[in-house]
DNA sequence: TAGGAATATCGGGAATTATCGATATATATT
DNA sequence: AATATATATCGATAATTCCCGATATTCCTA
């Protein structure tokens, strides 16, 4: 848990709204229901909401996922990206207590 | 409440470790304890213990403060910087519920 | 009112981040 | 094997951040 790593990721107004995106996959991307409740909400969905460049939203992921808020699983071609609900109960928890 | 601004303000280990210095200053400034239980830390104390320039540390408070997460109090020519607890707490229950 | 002390602001060079287009890699399909 | 699709990585430029020294401002005191 390196908190600036984490506050670094978190400054950025796209990956916060990836964020609130993946919180509730189903509502924010409706049409594709099933693997969104399964495994996570694949990079080129994600990429079409945001209106930024492939390449961009991918290293925008990453970075999430080095700071340890999402988690990645392959599946064939496909990157499906989920959020890693306990950090955001540790960050909570961090900030409210230890920082 | 700006995210990415206070997100920002915590994107730096030396903003951290202040914050925390702050967070029980009576501990951590014992020389000048009746000013840190009364009106905070002034920026000179602060800049000693940290270890980089005065203006550097002038800096970082007021980014800190600018983000809401402390308040100065000028009393003479001393400026005095607290921690504003409230900032801390709605900060965790956002990260804790909506973001 | 002149000088000293504490803080704030300014200007700058080095390091990091944002974002892109191009390319590489991995997987699926024919 | 050849092609198509999804994602990752690379290289580049502009913008931002880090941190400094120098200077300005504010306030106190002789």
């Amino acid at each position: 848990m390196d908190e600036v790593e984490i506050f670094k990721a978190l400054s950025n107004k796209t990956r916060i709204q990836i964020l609130t995106w993946l919180k509730d996959p189903v509502k924010h991307f409706p049409a594709h229901k099933t693997n969104c409740e399964n495994n996570g909400v694949c990079v080129g969905l994600i990429q079409q909401k945001a209106g930024l460049t492939q390449s961009t939203i991918s290293e925008y992921l990453s970075i999430l996922q080095r700071a340890g808020l999402v988690t990645a699983t392959r599946l064939g071609q496909w990157t499906y990206y989920k959020r890693n609900e306990i950090a955001f109960e540790k960050l909570s928890h961090l900030i409210a207590s230890e920082l």
